[in-house]
DNA sequence: CAATTAGGTCAACGGTTGTTGACCAAGGGT
DNA sequence: ACCCTTGGTCAACAACCGTTGACCTAATTG
């Protein structure tokens, strides 16, 4: 008879992925997260524990890089920036930008990000068994987040203007040099 | 006779550009910023009209491009990437710190960097008289700016590690590429 | 049928925030 | 001597924050 109110933890949960990415950490406000849900600021701290629980949640992610190893060596490159930006532009993208945005200002986020560099690039790049993979992974790395963070959150205009064709073309051959290239 | 009580401006602007460094725009707290500079927190709103007003004053800023015309064509690249961590490892970088930052959730700093970006990557490519400059500058910016967040703010130890050679020999040929190679 | 529990509501707490306005002290110009 | 500007202090405001605990309701379980 009442209008059947459930499914708030899945509806919370959706809201702080798009707040914390819209807004970042600090500006979420739990009482706008349950608000944006039509849910009650308690149930955040009931279900979560915490802000800072909730966050943490919220920003599980899986950077699901493809198999380098199985393309040819002179392919590498352009498939790793095509992979970005369809990682990013895809839904998966809302959940990537809010922990980028908090890294910039919150600690834990950052450390969190640090360990994804560990876990899922430099093991990436080791798995293609190449000379100086922290060297390697660094350079990717930064080149990588770099177009992200100028696409996404500084919002050029000529970044934001590339399609994947562009992307390839532009950032391509620098991964490929990053990755099997001189670097020294 | 007394503690000659003056001089309360400069040192509010200084505290203010190493807090907004050191924890960005909205953990920056104005009460903070007038007790490290041991000052009162209304001369924060008396003198800079709002914590927004105090943010912007702290974050004026001048890249400081050296003159690329002038110098051999390949040389262009490595001198660029050496100019960048030169200016963030030096006194400069802790008024480009707090911008960074805050570009990640304050949307007004955002717009503030995209006119750095107009202002002077974007006219110091111009002034190189290369093709397609939009999308170079574009390129470079992304490059840069990766260096930048993954050295300075994520601290990802291999980046960290990197000295000025090691920053030249990686993003230097990038760099010349994204100037004068082909981008298509 | 009784009892427990999961899911959700509500009001309030203590603390912190940005901002304001009234007040005070010194010192130079007229 | 008077005034008035400059530079700074102080206490307080209203709003908002994360968090808590008491309470309600409906469904499941024994």
């Amino acid at each position: 008879m009442n209008t059947r109110p459930t499914g708030a933890r899945e509806r919370l949960l959706a809201s702080a992925k798009t707040l914390f990415a819209e807004q970042g950490y600090e500006r979420t406000t739990v009482r706008a997260v349950a608000q944006a849900a039509a849910a009650d600021p308690a149930l955040v701290i009931r279900y979560f524990g915490s802000k800072d629980g909730l966050f943490a949640r919220a920003v599980e992610v899986d950077l699901r890089f493809p198999d380098l190893a199985t393309l040819p060596r002179e392919e590498r490159g352009s498939r790793l920036a095509r992979h970005v930006i369809a990682l990013w532009d895809g839904p998966d993208g809302a959940t990537l930008l809010p922990m980028l945005r908090a890294c910039a200002t919150h600690e834990t986020a950052a450390e969190t990000a640090r360990g994804i560099f560990a876990g899922q690039v430099l093991a990436m790049v080791k798995g293609l068994g190449l000379s100086d993979p922290e060297r390697r992974a660094a350079l990717v790395a930064s080149q990588v987040l770099g177009l992200v963070f100028c696409r996404y959150i500084l919002g050029l205009p000529p970044v934001v203007a590339m399609d994947a064709d562009a992307v390839a073309a532009g950032l391509g051959p620098t991964l490929q040099r990053y990755l099997h290239g001189a670097i020294t």
